[in-house]
DNA sequence: ACAAAAGTGTTGTTCATACACCCATGG
DNA sequence: CCATGGGTGTATGAACAACACTTTTGT
């Protein structure tokens, strides 16, 4: 493989990624587990992951398990950092990169989630996990707040149109707290980023809540005006 | 080597360690580089660095490459994230973990890094590296300007005793810009952070300015109160 | 008519910015 | 006494937090 170095440095190499994914229905924010195929610990609840093959950018390692596990492609994707302790798989030395993303739960393709026995569980509900897999969905959950309020996640996690309401249940599933909706909605309409359509969500109250869409155009513009956010 | 997995995965893993000192006498900040001693791209300007042994933590693999450089222990090191482009390096498939350090140039072992052949160049002076090295910096710079406004990195850079001045031209030689003094004068003495003592370096005035000291325990206090800071 | 959620404005505080003069001292 | 860098205060606008009532409409 290489003409230059030599066989002695040669690690396992794994991505793992921490899905989530928000259900408007429950407003419950999730993430996406599978029970490990690999020995050891095989059939224990884990992030969703695979190694790394020898002719694969980790970032294409990263799409193809977001792939082979939702059937969804071209999703929001970010690396966290790298796992790299010594003996943090019991079986072997593996070194994993986390990689983090933001689905719409409507999209994914259930019977390819069905197929590997993934499962959805609520944030707040997650189960013992293998490794350090519970550690690295608290290190990225601590991300996603720490990003939630300049970056315009919203529009990774919720359908094409979404009122309001909805996308402050969302925030408030991310920090775990309620959040003031007078303040939210201003600061929220503030970025001129969401577009008011002019029918109504009715299925949550009589009054109905007006949809929003998300408005690429603009959001492409700050971003070449420089606007930064460092994820 | 393991148990349970195949010898199909493995990959070469490096760490690389962007190292920043700040220069009180020429008010340069200044990162360390090297000439690359493994074949292909050998005798090149690179980041210091090294691949990382078996039974070697990712960090202590860091904490090493450090070491060995810079005759120091016990440094601010942080991760940044894990470069893993198939096509990164010509001689064969190598992730590297980036890590960012910032140490006080006095305290290095001038021989140590003598003898290596390594070298400081001032930020803006940097020279065509290796790979993607110059990326790297890049990011970590990105990321020292985000994390400046926020955490107490003077402490890493300056030596025991400082002045306001002195500090001044750090956070101005990181942001490359001029900043108003008297503000951030205010800004750093708020944080109740700086202790001032009652002698005075007069290396650089007539009037003299007073040294101050980190206060160690009252940030250790804010930390334990949950001050969190995300590097 | 009423229950239930959607929608709306004002005020106080805090923080970042802009800006100009006096002070202490060695030469 | 004067040149040099050290040190100080105030005013303005922006962003955030706290807080309560009116609107709509299906039942």
């Amino acid at each position: 493989m290489s003409q230059f170095y030599t066989q002695e440095d040669l690690l396992h190499v794994a991505v793992d990624c921490a899905v989530f994914g928000y259900d408007t229905s429950d407003g419950q924010l999730k993430v996406l587990l599978f029970k490990r195929k690999v020995k050891p610990l095989s059939n224990r609840w884990s992030l969703v992951g695979s190694f790394v093959q020898k002719n694969e950018d980790l970032r294409d390692a990263a799409i193809r398990v977001l792939h082979d596990f939702t059937g969804l492609e071209d999703v929001f994707l970010k690396q966290l950092r790298c796992y790299g302790k010594v003996k943090r798989d019991p079986g072997g030395r593996v070194i994993s990169i986390l990689y983090w993303s933001l689905i719409k739960l409507e999209e994914q393709k259930q019977h390819v989630v069905n197929s590997h026995g993934a499962k959805w569980y609520n944030i707040d509900d997650v189960p013992k996990l293998v490794l350090d897999h519970n550690d690295m969905i608290r290190e990225v959950l601590l991300k996603i707040r720490r990003i939630a309020m300049t970056a315009p996640i919203g529009k990774e996690l919720l359908p094409e149109f979404f009122t309001i309401p909805q996308l402050l249940q969302l925030y408030q599933a991310i920090y775990q707290r309620e959040l003031d909706d007078r303040n939210f909605r201003k600061k929220i309409l503030s970025t001129s980023l969401l577009i008011k359509q002019n029918h109504k969500d009715k299925s949550s109250s009589k009054k109905g809540a007006f949809y929003y869409k998300f408005d690429h155009n603009k959001y492409s513009e700050l971003l070449d005006k420089g606007y930064h956010i460092d994820f």
